[in-house]
Order: C-alpha cells, then structure tokens, then sequence
DNA sequence: CTTAGGG
DNA sequence: CCCTAAG
C-alpha cells in the first residue's frame, strides 16, 4: 500500500482494459509504464477511434453532459496525492510529507509549462490552509473573482471539481469559455492579491522547504527553457526569456526564486530584463527575438481544455478543438494547440525516463503514481 | 485553409 | 511562438 494511495483502485484495470478498444490481453498483468506507453501511443494516434476515448470518459458527443461515469469518474480519481487543499486530504502537514506530495506535484505538471500556475495555485491554498484564519482564506478566494489562473479551483475543497470536472464538457462549456478572455483584464488583480500575500509569506514556516522546492522546479524548467531559448547568445537575451517565462506569477515566487537561486539576478533585473524585452521587441530587430514577442503562458485550465478537446476530436483536430475548446481564446491558433500538444508529450516523455514514473493526465488515465 | 515538422 | 511545405 503506498504512501498515496496507489493500490487503491480496484477498477482501474478493468476501465483501461476497455478503455483500450478490447485489447485486455496484456494490460492486466504488466506494469504502469507499459500502460502508459499504451496512453501514450493511443493519444498520439491520429487515426484512433475516439469513442473509446469518449465512452471511456462518458464524453461522447452524443453525451454532452457529465454522464453518471462521469461522476464516478471524477469521484473516483484520488486526489490524495495533491498537497493539502483543504478537505480532500486529511493528511498530516508536516514538511516531510508535505514536501514529498509537492515533489509529486511538481513532477505532475512541471515540464508541462503549467507549474507556474500550480506553484501559484499552491502558494494560495497552503497559506491559506497552513498559515491563514479560514475566514482569511476566503476572503482571499474571493478577491480572485476573475480567477484568471484558476485558483480558485485549487484553493479550497473545490480543488476536486477543478481537476476532475474540467475534463466534463458542461464544465466548461457553460463558464471556462467566458472566461478566456477576460484572464488579461483581471490578471493584474491576482497579481495584486498574490503581491498582498507576499508580505505574509515572511512568517510562514513553509518558505523554507518552498525555497528548495522551487528551486528544483526552476531549475529543471531552466533546461525546458534553455531548449527553447537556444539559439539566444548572449545571456541577457537568455535571461530576458527565463524572466519572462516566470512571469504570471512573478510577484509571489521572485522572492523563492531569489532565495534559490545561487547567484542569479536581483528583481530589478529581473524586471528590468524584462522590460527591456519588449523594447528590443518594438525597437529594432538585432535579432530573432522579434518573434515569440506573443508568448503567453498556457493555463492549467487551458492544459485541461487541450486535454478535453483531443479527446473528443482526437489527435489532429486542431482546428476542431480550437473551434469549440478555444474559441473565445484569439491567441491560441490551431498550430499553437498543436505546438504545446507536442511539448506535452515531450514532457511526458522525458518524464518517463526521470527517476519517477508520472502519468500526464492522471484524471484520464486514472493512474496513480509509480515510484 | 489545415496539418505536420523544423526552427 | 514562428515559418514553411505539403495535402
């Protein structure tokens, strides 16, 4: 019986061995990764046949809404592998154990591009449930009405119905589309509100082990960022990309990364590199870096989005997705849904050869962890 | 125009 | 994210 509660799904292996379009031949008795593997080929297969994606899921077209496996689905996934959010796990806070979850959930999304907004999303939920009056808390949740990053999904007990709803369709058919495109407008507002919950971070234990913990994330980011950033020569162009790509939160995590980092950049340079970015942008084009000059950090919610849309239309529907999945995105083209599709898969990959086993889509697969 | 692949 | 070639 593992720590997270990995041996507690006794239906897995009949779901996937269906789900795998009636090859249970080998599912049952191999090990994680071979199904992995499995997802992995299925997912990427553009020619596969989707409804078993969509019946596995209770997502048919025919089945807009969240069908009973649906629910089950959704109630079924163990969550107790996600750090304390109140509700869901009743584990024990200590910063061992905590630590471990959060090494967990880093390896969850951290080549996925999406840590940002999960390290965020963390930073909100454990100073509200660690550190903050439950009434600070839900102030706090409510300051966030645009909830561009979606925290508050994964700020209260409502984390479950974050994950595992985003995957229904009625989810965020009725409400994740809206939103889209007002993230921008009340992105500044979440800044503020993580900016005013900087300030109290100072007397929180937790920003000891938080410091390593987001150093191991930027650092590992670092080489997803160095291969993007190659062909920049000089550092200050190298610097101005890493700067940029911690931006959606930067207010909050400067500090941890400050405190990680060994002898890297002050915030004035941080901000001013990035400023500085977008001047080299307008001003002349001395080199590539005119282009990228639109890059905008994908969401967990768009992730999940992505996620939903591929498995409806299957892998290549680019256009399809992006109709109806990001529609109200204007950023967001079919080659980009497809570009970070691709950068998923990297992830998953490289992952799998990391000292852990991670499923990408733990939500889909219903997979637990395998260490 | 859409997709795939490379940069 | 951008560019290009191929269908």
């Amino acid at each position: 019986m593992g720590p997270f509660g990995i041996d507690t799904t006794p239906d897995f292996s009949d779901t996937f061995a269906g789900f795998k379009s009636g090859s249970v031949d080998e599912s049952l008795g191999h090990s994680m990764e071979d199904k992995m593997s499995d997802m992995k080929h299925f997912l990427m297969d553009p020619n596969h046949d989707n409804t078993a994606v969509d019946s596995f899921l209770g997502l048919g077209m025919e089945n807009m809404g969240l069908s009973s496996k649906m629910e089950e689905f959704s109630h079924g996934f163990d969550f107790s592998f996600l750090p304390d959010y109140g509700g869901l796990n009743s584990c024990s806070t200590q910063d061992v154990e905590a630590g471990l979850k959060f090494e967990i959930l880093d390896g969850f999304l951290d080549g996925v591009d999406e840590v940002e907004d999960i390290y965020a999303s963390h930073d909100l939920s454990s100073i509200g449930n660690h550190f903050l009056p439950e009434t600070e808390v839900k102030k706090k949740v409510s300051e966030l009405d645009g909830d561009p990053y979606g925290l508050m999904n994964l700020s209260s007990e409502s984390f479950s119905p974050g994950i595992s709803g985003s995957i229904g369709l009625s989810e965020w058919s009725k409400e994740t589309v809206p939103h889209a495109e007002s993230q921008n407008v009340s992105s500044e507002k979440v800044k503020d509100s993580l900016d005013s919950n900087e300030s109290e971070d100072d007397k929180k234990p937790l920003s000891t082990f938080l410091g390593s913990w987001v150093k191991r994330g930027k650092n590992r980011k670092k080489n997803l960022i160095n291969t993007a950033c190659r062909r920049l020569d000089s550092s200050r162009e190298r610097m101005s990309c890493v700067s940029y790509d911690f931006r959606p939160r930067k207010g909050p995590m400067k500090k941890y990364i400050n405190i990680s980092a060994e002898n890297t950049f002050s915030d004035d340079q941080l901000a001013s590199s990035e400023s500085e970015d977008d001047i080299s942008v307008t001003k002349t084009s001395r080199n590539r870096s005119d282009r990228r000059k639109h890059q905008r950090m994908w969401t967990v919610d768009e992730v999940m989005k992505l996620v939903d849309g591929i498995a409806h239309f299957g892998v290549g529907k680019w256009t399809d997705i992006k109709n109806l999945f990001f529609h109200s995105a204007a950023h967001r083209t079919p080659v980009d849904i497809r570009d970070k599709w691709r950068n998923l898969l990297k992830a998953s990959y490289n992952d799998k050869h990391n000292y852990r086993e991670v499923c990408l889509f733990p939500f889909l697969c219903q997979q637990k962890f395998i260490f």
